[in-house]
DNA sequence: TCCATATTTCTATTATTATCGAACTATTGG
DNA sequence: CCAATAGTTCGATAATAATAGAAATATGGA
């Protein structure tokens, strides 16, 4: 079991307020539908319907916690989930809830049947 | 697989920004470390060392996205953890990476070792 | 080089959030 | 009823975040 230091807690509670936010929250759903390909910067924001300064402001708050890559394709920027920080995070609350407490039964999860 | 429509969306987000803040996810930690019997307001505030005033209004949040539930007990207030609002947060995390898409292996998380 | 397209950065505005002392409310015990 | 204790609500301030139009930057192609 990690151990989980004051760091870790502050990186995930950033994690979490970048998810935390409806449009963002849409963004991380919408690149995980897409996943692995991404999508280009426009297609999300036409999906999405977000501006395009709001949405470059998004995907700059969701990079910055590593939710999301980014590299450029000639003219546009693809954009995709980063499944590993998605792993982190969710092993994180799956440690907090269910390991190290006994709060909620992992078979409780969808993903544990 | 539940379906997940736009109020679940919103309402995800908000539990999302509830935890998104430290001294938020210090709480809620500390409640699941201390679950299922919970703390009281004084010796949360005391194990953190945050302001009577701050503390209420960081309860408060957390209260209004069902994260923790509190009772009285006497002069005090009893705050617990909500395991299973809790569960329903993991759940559609992992809905979302897991099941719904392939951008993370459930095998992957703690849990399901 | 010049143009068109994609996206970001800048700038400003508005809205939301965090913090905390002070005042208020609730409960128990005398 | 009064005092003591626990906790919340109020009020003010400061900090952060969201939004979006306008200007700037980057890339590729004519």
């Amino acid at each position: 079991m990690p151990r989980i230091n004051s760091a870790d807690v502050t990186r995930f509670a950033d994690m979490l307020a970048a998810m935390g936010a409806e449009p963002r929250l849409r963004i991380v759903r919408l690149l995980l539908s897409a996943h692995p390909e991404g999508m280009v910067a426009g297609e999300i924001g036409q999906e999405l319907e977000i501006a395009g300064s709001t949405l470059s402001h998004h995907l700059d708050k969701l990079k910055n916690e590593d939710l999301v890559r980014v590299q450029r394709e000639g003219t546009f920027l693809r954009y995709t989930a980063n499944a590993q920080a998605l792993r982190e995070l969710l092993g994180f609350l799956y440690a907090e809830c269910c390991t190290r407490n006994k709060a909620v039964e992992p078979q409780q999860i969808l993903c544990c049947k």
